[in-house]
DNA sequence: ATATCTGTATCAACAATAGTTACAGATACA
DNA sequence: TGTATCTGTAACTATTGTTGATACAGATAT
């Protein structure tokens, strides 16, 4: 499939709203950075606005904007607004239940998965988007 | 797309092999415990083999066994053995390179992913085939 | 020789993302 | 009030990755 690049969306996102300050931005205008479909933008705006870090405005002159300051939105946020799939999966088909491991392994991986997510949503914590926008600017040529 | 699961085969694939001790494990026996084909029992195994974690006999009698002891094998060199993908994908067409966060965003993500990664493989090392086998066995009902 | 097992090519089925078009609903402004 | 503009969302297609399945060459023990 295509790689789920939704979180790196997400973020040149709320780079660009961070950018703009008080003033709505387009989803056409985002699209044009991100170098995509306008409605790309306004699907990712959705999960975005679901988990309350921008705010949006419909008709003339509307757009979307930031709903809090860029230093008070972590990584973390971003990654769980935008809904990303797990580090690894568990087993498409349940294993053999005859089995004794196949009977436990579930489990087992289930742990581990949670535990490893957990383990990326705090480093992803260690950042908010005012990082992201210092990198950049540190990044600039 | 149907999620990748090659890293919860794989585990489950060498916690068998382990319990096998020194015999040859087939993969058809296998594929019954993990509930699939054996052929795709045996594309995982490749990539197994090629990490130098398993070895395997062609012919009568042939087979797959672990290549090393389970407590010298840890779940990061398995999560690199099996080609899983990034925790989340980097923008799938390129940015607009005229706008100055577009230019740059995209290495800043990088940065951002590669670190993720290696937290991950991090928190992967801290475990041990053994300790997989381990935690299983606790889990026994 | 024969039976058995791995390694691999190939194809179909399925799922998820991304891109696109279309349109209803909301809103500012003349 | 009418018009232009912008979001939200439904619907469809194209593309891609994973899994599942069949088939067969090559290796090997007996």
């Amino acid at each position: 499939m295509a790689a789920n690049s939704q979180f790196s969306m997400a973020v040149h996102i709320l780079t660009l709203l961070a950018g703009a300050g008080d003033e709505n931005m387009k989803s056409e205008c985002i699209a044009g950075s991100v170098n995509t479909n306008a409605v790309v933008i306004r699907r990712v705006m959705g999960q975005l606005s679901q988990a309350g870090l921008v705010s949006s405005q419909t008709g003339a002159f509307g757009g979307t904007r930031l709903a809090k300051p860029a230093g008070e939105i972590s990584l973390c946020e971003i990654y769980k607004a935008v809904s990303c799939g797990e580090v690894f999966a568990l087993h498409a088909k349940s294993p053999n239940q005859d089995c004794p491991i196949g009977r436990n392994i579930e489990a087992v991986l289930c742990n581990l998965q949670k535990e490893i997510d957990k383990s990326v949503g705090e480093k992803l914590g260690q950042y908010t988007l005012a990082s992201v926008i210092e990198m950049v600017a540190q990044a600039h040529v």
